[in-house]
This record gives structure tokens, sequence and C-alpha cells, in this order.
DNA sequence: CTTGACTCCGTAGTATGGTACGGACCTTAT
DNA sequence: ATAAGGTCCGTACCATACTACGGAGTCAAG
């Protein structure tokens, strides 16, 4: 028998047992088979579940959004084209970010190099553009 | 007179008055004067104080980032190479995200076209590729 | 002088993605 | 057989950055 308890499955995937139970309570993953017991139950392809989850958080998608993944897929169905639109709106997002961050990035370059030549006597040109910088 | 009450400071800053209270609670603004009933005061330097802290958060500090940065500049005096350094550590820090996201986009962008040429009988290769992406 | 808008305060709730606790019950190894 | 460790459940808690609520007091316009 290959079923393993909730332990087993977290360590396998590298999360807590409380992650695990968290997902199934957030209907991110099956509900398990139970022993008498009450112990769950998870077969080998618990894994793959909860690996999709961490796979699919690492490219960018909330809990909510894998949610709406996995509904997808077990539509059962070739729902490959929603798929692929969530997929798009996701670079869309991930596209935005890049380019805040990259604004932020080299705003605050510039910055540390004008502090850099700055002289003692002077305010810091950090914070004084942060201050001062334009607003309407 | 140009001191202002609570809500016209918040207007004038494009935040809601509950922000406004909640950055005094936690000693991003300066406690400002009162009136005899209580009613906070705000002078026009206020303003440049909520300025301060929005751009900051735009920059991409957190607010406790923030408070460091303030309290460094309450110091009077040249902290300006401590503000470099805070700077200087943020950018690593965007940097690293600007990374991660465009491994994102890389791995996304490469799904959606496997995607697009997938013929109809097969499973969506996005699912396909989130359930099995390599692991140890 | 009344009325409606504004402000006071403390507390609680929102969303996100978990993490921790505690007391009871189960399993496994020695 | 007993002890250590795993699991059960519900609930509470963490950080972040706000946002909302309720009841009382205040202010300004008409």
């Amino acid at each position: 028998m290959n079923n393993m308890t909730i332990g087993k499955l977290a360590k396998q995937c590298g999360v807590g047992v409380e992650t695990i139970r968290f997902y199934e309570r957030e209907g991110l993953i099956l509900q398990p088979e139970r022993k008498p017991s009450g112990y769950r139950l998870y077969p080998e392809e618990a894994k793959d579940q909860v690996h999709f989850i961490r796979q699919a958080k690492d490219l960018g998608f909330s809990l909510k959004e894998i949610r709406e993944l996995l509904d997808l897929r077990l539509d059962g169905e070739q729902a490959c084209d929603e798929v692929r639109s969530l997929a798009e709106a996701k670079i869309a997002d991930i596209e935005e970010k890049i380019a805040l961050l990259q604004r932020m990035r080299t705003t605050l370059g510039e910055l540390v190099v004008a502090c850099k030549s700055n002289k003692k006597t002077e305010p810091c040109p950090i914070l004084r553009a942060i201050e001062k910088e334009d607003r309407p």
C-alpha cells in the first residue's frame, strides 16, 4: 500500500502539515480517504496536487487563482483555452510589476549616485528627493 | 491661519482620514497640535510628511522601513550614509524581485506558446507543465 | 439655533497565506 | 505494555496596510 499520512506527504512536499490541512480547508486539494481512526491517507497523486499549488504559487498565482486553475483541470475536458487566458492575464500582470519595479530601481539608483557625490554639509539627497518628489 | 483638520489633510493627500490616524498611531507622522476640543490641527508641513510616506511606499519601502528612514531624518544630522545603505539594500531587493518575475514571465510565455500549438485531443500543456515541473 | 458634516476614540474587521496551540486520540517501536 | 511521536479538530494568532463601526462630542452654515 502506498498511501501516506499527512506528515509524510508534507515532508515529501517540503511544506508543513498545517499547510496541507490549510490547502484542504481552502479547497485546493481533494479530500483524502481516511482510516477508521480519522487519519488522512494520501495516494501518490496527492504529491502532484501539492506540487501543482507550489509551482503555480511560484509562478505568481494567488491561491484564489490556483483554485480557478484546479477547477478548470477538474472539469476534465479541454479547458486549455481558459487556462491559456489565465496565463496570459498573469503575464500581463507580471510585466506590469516588472515595469514598476524597474522604475523604482532607476529612481533609487539615481538617488544613490547623487548621494555618493554629496557634500557632507548638505542634506541627504535621497531624503530630499522623497520629500519633494513632484506632486500634483 | 493655515492649520487644517484631519479631513482636509487627508483630502489634500489623497488618502482616507483613517489612514492618517493609522500613520500617526504607527509613529510615521508627528503628533499634531490639538484644539481644546481635541481636534487635530495640521500645519502645511504635514502634507510633506504624508507625501514622504506615500512616495517611499511607491518606491517599495514597507512602513517599517519608512519608519527607519524617518527616524534617520529626525536625527537631524547627516544620516546620509545610513539612508544610502537602506536605499542600496532596497535596490538589491528590487533586482531580486525583478529577476524572479522575469523567470516567471519566461516560463509562462513558453507555456502559452506550447498551448497555442496544442492539438485539441491532448491535455493542456500548461496544466501538465505545472503538475510535472521538475522537482527534486 | 438647529442641523448636518466633521472629528474624537477604541476596537474590530478585511485579505493573504499560512503558523501555532492544546487536549485528546492513534500508531509504532522497543 | 508503555512511551514517544504522529494526528485529530477547532480556534487563535502572525504580519501587512489599511478600512469600518459606533456613540459621543464639535464645528460651521443658514
